[in-house]
DNA sequence: TTCTATGCAAAAGCTTTGCAAATCA
DNA sequence: TGATTTGCAAAGCTTTTGCATAGAA
């Protein structure tokens, strides 16, 4: 299943409608990979021809987020980000504190860490953002 | 050495003054654990008998966030929150999405965890946070 | 046809900044 | 004394909201 019929889906069972705007932005946060926030998202889309107001992306990424297509990460400032995870697996973060650059890594630990977590204090664990923050191989020689 | 003493090293270094809304700004984030955002400080220090403008408590969060006083934690929410962490040991967040609540952990795989990805990716890990989100155990009961 | 979604512009946070007056070293 | 800091108010950002109009189903 892709992920306009994910986004489809979600959106019939709230009884909610799949409009021309909803679709646009769903297709252009899925042409890129990386981090986003509301402004790239509607300059990219007005770069593609698509004139949405971010009155209405705004709203849309609030469904997607409760979609479950994308996501929001922490990239530090003060505004909100997003990702987009469908059909990607999960991952976790390593910024670079010094120029800025980010990995994204995946590792099998964090998730055991998540469950002996979650047991420890009787939580319910859905899911987790964990974030390296340090100085990477270039800007170490520096 | 207390914190008043790191901050009034700090603040040596950089050639900056130790002014009394500084002073107080620190005492009031020191008397209560958690996290706070700038205007719960506002608040707190009126509620002391200190008015000091926010604009003041914005830049002195600045300056000790940079004399590594306080740092900045992802809330989720639009703004931002800080916690102090002189004298305290590091620890993560475990978030109820239901209710709000809020568990601080300190776990060591997240450590060794840190040092395996860090070697991995040939960065010079510095700091890290983990947030596990989830829902607690009275949420789940409903 | 009916109810939801959009676009606009205004409002609403939160944070930063310019500048004259106050304050620290 | 001389440079930095403060407070105020204004400006800047990002995000949200009210409402008339457009558009799905």
């Amino acid at each position: 299943m892709g992920y306009l019929e994910t986004f489809r889906k979600y959106l019939a069972s709230e009884e909610l409608k799949l409009t021309r705007q909803r679709a646009a932005i769903l297709d252009g946060i899925f042409v890129t990979h990386g981090h986003f926030d509301a402004d790239d998202l509607f300059f990219a889309l007005r770069k593609g021809g698509k004139r949405i107001s971010k009155a209405t992306v705004y709203r849309t990424l609030e469904l997607l987020t409760a979609a479950g297509l994308i996501r929001e990460v922490d990239v530090g400032k003060g505004h909100r980000a997003f990702e987009h995870i469908f059909g990607r697996s999960h991952h976790d973060h390593l910024i670079c504190t010094s120029c800025g650059k980010m990995v994204e890594f995946d590792d099998p630990v964090v998730e055991e860490l998540q469950n002996r977590v979650c047991r420890r204090f009787s939580f319910q664990g859905e899911s987790h953002s964990l974030r390296i923050l340090g100085r990477c191989a270039s800007c170490r020689k520096r």
